[in-house]
Parts: structure tokens; C-alpha cells; sequence
DNA sequence: TATGAATGAGGGTTCATTCAT
DNA sequence: TATGAATGAACCCTCATTCAT
């Protein structure tokens, strides 16, 4: 007879919540890999060291995963930032806090960072999930630049406010974009030359400096 | 299930060139509304009134489909840009000029925007080809900026000049999704926006203000 | 996907003859409701408030479980049937007691009857359970008329009762299918018609009145 | 190198209205002798001598496909069976034509009946259609009776006359299925047998005669 | 007794792609 | 040039069934 020479020690039986987080790291792994569709849920499976059928036991289908990794990532995205602002500093003060941890968080989790914002642009599916979360962004943005905004005495309309600050906050996505290709960049710094393109404007419009289309054109 | 209707009494024997303009609208209209994968040769064919052998003896795979409308829809969009660019002007009304052409594209072209700019960005075959365009538009962006600055007898170092451009383009790019997304809005006014976002933090830095992580953080 | 709820507060332990009754009640309500194959071993399980385990260790296989709940609803039914049958009575009483007894049954089974002879009917491992329980119920009609014949001094081949009485027991499946459709339905009322069908044509075929095809022909 | 010694002559394109038809055969087969859900897709295009893909391009789902073979069957049976009643005869020659139609039909396409009349019953998605068929036959049993009591003079209430037709189909697919297992019966004899049956009562009930339950029960 | 955890196996469905006409 | 016919190859998903506790 053969003798079966195991040298793992079979794997246990594990607790429904430890199972999920491993499949999510799985999905999250395998999906910024390969992209969405050409992800295949055997792989994931796989490499969550299960068998598929837990995947849907638990999980569920494979868009389910998918946004279940989406809204992991963006609590742990938006939990991380929160936790770096402190509402008493100065404006200035709360963005250079806030994009360090957001630039903290993109360095730390590559991964996340392309399934979160990368793949779910793409499929109508997903790109509701994700505006969703990115408005929660636009609207924190927003809110700083109110808030320091009556502070001085002045005032923006609401509308004005978030396309600004949707364009501030797609700035930065952009530089996240280029920190998650560049493995060797900083994190720290990119979040300097952040506040480089987004203080300097913002402080100036902060003062009610404007810029104004010239009247022949 | 393939339905047995006869199809539209056939307008046959185009020349290719003209068939293939055909089928890159209908390709590009697909593409967009379903996202790459979700999107069928099937549907793309019918769209284009046209069977599917004739696409791929055409086009090609459905990856090289996909990058020849990424290709038509980018050419199209540099050109319109460049056509907009006057070398002698001064910075700012070059950048607003520039970005007039940009949003104005986009807002004329909302379905090759989201070909180009969003589907793209998931998967990796076509990531690098997107990132390709991209990176010619930092190119123009960083362009206009080191002019601008040895104008002013200033220089600032590459990687760094590129990195402004590339949040800049960022903002760009999200300004436009918003604009895509949004029927309804003025090209023109959210060109002026971009603006305010970007001219005035630039102008500063044309000028020689930096901004400075604090020494004791 | 597995909902992750906690389940109900659990009435542990009861005996086994009690809970392969819950089990074979909530196998009789699903197999109804679904089918057999639509039917899920998971839902019967939860519909009985026990864990799947316990259906397999109690009722065993799908095919096995589907066949007790067969053989429970199948003599349930005799029973009920030979209750009400008392051989001292004429042919058409003991018919008419019998039939009410039937469309009786059926009415307040409904579940039962669709397991029973709906389901049963299509796939061949349950085909054959089935054929022998209606052959049970042919039986005891053709029996009947046999005894009816033999008071009357007549003989019919056996094989001519059997198919006589088979079509009468066709004919009172289909009502029954028709009452177990129509819930306001009175049981009572259906037996009747069933008579009007069934009796009219066996009393003369008992006074030795038959069809004959036209020579013709 | 090998020579391939081919018999068949590599099967040649056929126009899609001569694959459906082999496609349905194929499926009647296959379901009949396999039930609904144990025949596979894959055993199905075997049969016909053709891939998958096919089957499901030309008749779609396999639900859809089982629907197809439902309507075809019944179609063949319908027109059979109107083929062969002759409005101008007595009623009890029309019903007999009708039968001998009917069980010739069977006879002729067991394979045919058993999907139609046996697997259609169990399922919710097909009961609906297969009862919609059965409600055309016995519609046109009911209006033969109609037509027959009209005659003489005499009326029964719609419902009444709609529930004895109703049992009468039955009866009749109730030896149809005895007929469809016994491969040695004839199908004349066993219309003779169900003419015995329905015709004997049949013309009790045109003329006048009901039977009643007993008033003391 | 009772169950949460786990899986092998298989089926339906779709799609890009290519012949043969 | 143009197309209907045809397919190989995957992939998602489900389910009956069994351990290990």
C-alpha cells in the first residue's frame, strides 16, 4: 500500500468569517490580475485554497464577489482617511492629512486600488457601486472646501462646489493611478505633488480669486 | 436564439473603406453601452448591418476591433485638440483653448469618450495601449508648462513636471466622465471649471509658489 | 448565497418518528410546489426546521425521500378509499362510496395528490413505483366489476376488465387534476360527475349492452 | 501518412429548417426516454448529429426547446385528429373516428406522446402549456356533445358538460399511456375499448338519463 | 443527536471564430 | 464580396452528498 506522505497538514475546517476574508483577498488578488471577466472563479477558488462551491455558498455570484471585494476595499479605503483627518486643523492641514493616508492606502494596497477603481469604470454593472463611493469621496472634498470656505466669510454654489471637487478628486485618483504602476515611488511624495496641483488653486479660489474666459473669444 | 426575420433589403457592395467606418460607429456604440466583454460580435455586426465574417476579414479579433476604435476615436480627439493649439499664445489662453477642444470633444463624442477612457482602463491588453495615449496628452500637457516656465526663466525637473501634468489630466478626465454623464451640461462651462482648478494652482507654480509639507508632521 | 441568519430558537430533539413526519410533510409541500428536480434537498431541509444531515440520515436519498413521501400519500389514500368501501353494498353504491372517498382524499391533499400522481408520472425511476400503485387502485375497480358481473351471471376476459377499469381510474385522475386545479371546487359535487361518466356506461356494459365498431369501416 | 477512410460522406450544410426538424426528433427522443431534466443538452445534439451550440442557436433554451417538441407533438395530434372527424356524421361515428385518430396517433408516436402527456404534467413551467392543449381537446369533445344533445333537444349546463369532457380525456390519455407501455397493443382494439367506455354512458347522458346520489347518504 | 463546513461532478449557456457556399 | 451554417472551448453556477465536530 502507499503510504500518502501529507506533508500539509490537511487543511481544517475554518469559521464561515475567516473563509470570507481569504476569498475576498483571493478575489481582490485575482481580479486586479486578470481583470473581471477574464477572472474565472475557479481560479479564485483556488487560490483561496477552497473549492467553488464555498465561493457561492458564501459569497455568492460572481458579480456579488465582486462588488463584495469593491465595498471591502472602499471601507477600508474611507476608514483609513477618516481616521488621518482631524476636523480642528486648518484646511490646508486636513488635505495634506487626508491625501497622505489616501496615497498611504494606494501604496499599501495595489491590488485594491485597480479592482476598486480601475475595473469597475468600465461595466455598467459596477459603475454605479463605484460613483456611489466616489461621490462619498467628492462630497468629503467638498464639504472641506465649504467648511473653510465660511470660514472666510464667502461662499460657493453647491454645484460649482463638487465639480470642483470632482475634479480634485479625479486628480488624485489619476496620481493614484500612476503611484499603483510605479512600485517604486513614494507615497509620501505623491502626496506632496498633489497638494502642489490642488492647494495652490484651491487656496487662491479659497481667497476668491477666479479665472475668467477672456470676453472675445 | 437566432430569430428568422428577414434583415433590411440590403444596401450591398460598399467600398471597404466605408463599410469599415460603419462598422468602428457600431463597434464604438457597443462597446459603450456594454463594455467589452458584455459587448458581441454578434450585436456589433447587426448594429453595423452587416454579417460577422465580414468583420473580422475587416477588423480583425474582437481585441483588434476594440483598438482600432480606440485608435479612431484618440485620433480624432489629438487632432481636434491640436487643431485648437495656437503656439504663440500665452499660457493660459493656450491651456484654455486646449481644454475647450477637450470637453467639447468629449461632449460631441460621449460614446467614443467611454470606449476610450473607460473600458480601456480595465484589462490589461488594452491598458498599455491606453496608457500610450494617454501619456501623449501629459506629453502636450507638460509641454505647455515647461514653455511656460522657461518663459518666466524657471525650470522645474521632468518626472516632477510630469507628474503635474498627469494629475492634471486626472482632473480632466473625471471633469469629462461628469460631463459624459451628464446630458445636459455645457461643454464650454465645464471647460471654464477645469479652469479654475487647474490655472490658478499652475499659475502659482509658474510663478515660483510651492507649496511645503509642514516641518514638524 | 447563504443567508447568515441565525435560525429559529430550535426545538431540539424530538424523536425520530416525529421528525421524519416534519420532514416528509415539508418533502411533500416542496416536491409539490417545484417538482422533483427543481426541488432542492437545502429548501426541504430548512422548510422542516432540521439540518440537511438529518435528511440524509433519516429518509436517506433524494430518489429514496421522494419515494417514501409516494408510498406515505399512496396509502394514506387507500386507506381513506377502502374505508368507505362496504362489499355488502350494490356495485353502485360501493362506487359511488368509493369515489367520494377518492375526489374526498384529493381535495384535502392537494399537495399530496400532485406528488403523487403528477410528478411520478414523467421520470422512469418513479414511473414504475407509480404504475404499481395504480395498478393496486385498477384492481380493486376491475374487482368490483367483477363481482358485479358474476351476480349478474356474465364473465368479461380479464384483460378487457383491466383496460375498462383502467380507463375509469384515467378518467378519475384527470378530475381529480381538474379539482386539485380548482380550490372552490366541492369534492362531493365532482364525485358525482364522476358517476355521471363512469356508472352510465358500466351499468349497461353490466346488462351486457357493448359498442361495436361499424362493419364498414 | 493515414489515410481517412471516411464512409460518411462528412455531413453536408443543411438548410435550417431541415436541422430543426432533426433537432426536435432528437429531442423528443431523448426527453421521452430520459425524462426532462436527465436528458442533456449534450446527448440531444449527439442524437441529431450536430453541436450544441446549434441546437441552441436554432431553438434557443432547453425549456424553449422541450416547448417547442410540446407544440410540435400536439400540432401533429390536432391535425390527426381533425383530420379524421367528419362534421356531417352521427355523433357517436365522429367520436369514434376521433379515437381511432387518436389512438393511431399515439400507436404511431410513443416517443411523441410520452413527452407530451406525461413529462409536461410534473413541471409548473409546462403544466400551463400542456394544459392549454389538453383544454383544445377537451373543448372539442365538449362541443361534440353539445352538438349532439342540441340535436336532440336537450341542453347541459357549460361547467357540467366542460367536467364530463374532461373526464373523458382523461380516460383516454389514461389508456393512450397503457397503450404507449404495451408495444403489442392495437391501437383500433383500444379505441373499440374506450368507445365501451365513454360512448355507453355517452348516450345515456344524451338521452336524459343522469345518475343521482342516493338521498339518505 | 445534530450541524456547519466542504466538495465532486456535471449541466446549461455563451461566444469568438471559421468553413463552405 | 458576402453570408448562413457550424463548432470548440470555457465558464458560471447548482446540487446531492458527506465529513468532522
Amino acid at each position: 500500500m502507499l503510504a500518502r506522505v501529507s506533508s500539509t497538514p490537511s487543511f481544517k475546517r475554518l469559521p464561515r468569517a475567516v473563509r470570507e476574508q481569504q476569498m475576498l483577498d483571493a478575489a481582490v488578488k485575482v481580479f486586479s490580475r486578470r481583470g473581471f471577466h477574464a477572472a474565472s472563479m475557479d481560479e479564485i477558488a483556488e487560490d483561496a485554497g477552497i473549492s467553488k462551491p464555498m465561493v457561492y455558498a458564501y459569497l455568492g455570484t460572481k458579480e456579488e464577489l465582486f462588488i463584495a471585494c469593491l465595498h471591502r476595499e472602499a471601507a477600508r479605503m474611507m476608514l483609513t482617511i477618516a481616521g488621518a483627518a482631524d476636523p480642528d486643523l486648518p484646511a490646508d492641514q486636513r488635505l495634506w492629512r487626508g491625501l497622505r493616508a489616501f496615497f498611504g492606502f494606494v501604496g499599501a494596497h495595489r491590488d485594491g486600488w485597480a479592482v476598486l477603481y480601475r475595473q469597475a469604470r468600465g461595466s455598467p454593472p459596477f459603475a454605479t457601486e463605484l460613483a456611489a463611493m466616489r461621490a462619498r469621496l467628492v462630497e468629503v472634498v467638498a464639504g472641506m472646501f465649504d467648511h473653510a470656505l465660511r470660514a472666510r466669510g464667502r461662499e460657493i454654489a453647491a454645484t460649482e462646489l463638487e465639480v470642483v471637487a470632482y475634479a480634485l478628486v479625479g486628480a488624485g485618483e489619476s496620481l493614484a493611478d500612476w503611484l499603483a504602476d510605479h512600485p517604486e515611488a513614494e507615497p509620501e511624495r505623491t502626496a506632496t505633488r498633489m497638494m502642489n496641483v490642488a492647494w495652490l488653486g484651491a487656496a487662491q479660489l479659497l481667497d476668491g480669486v477666479t479665472w475668467r474666459p477672456p470676453a472675445d473669444d
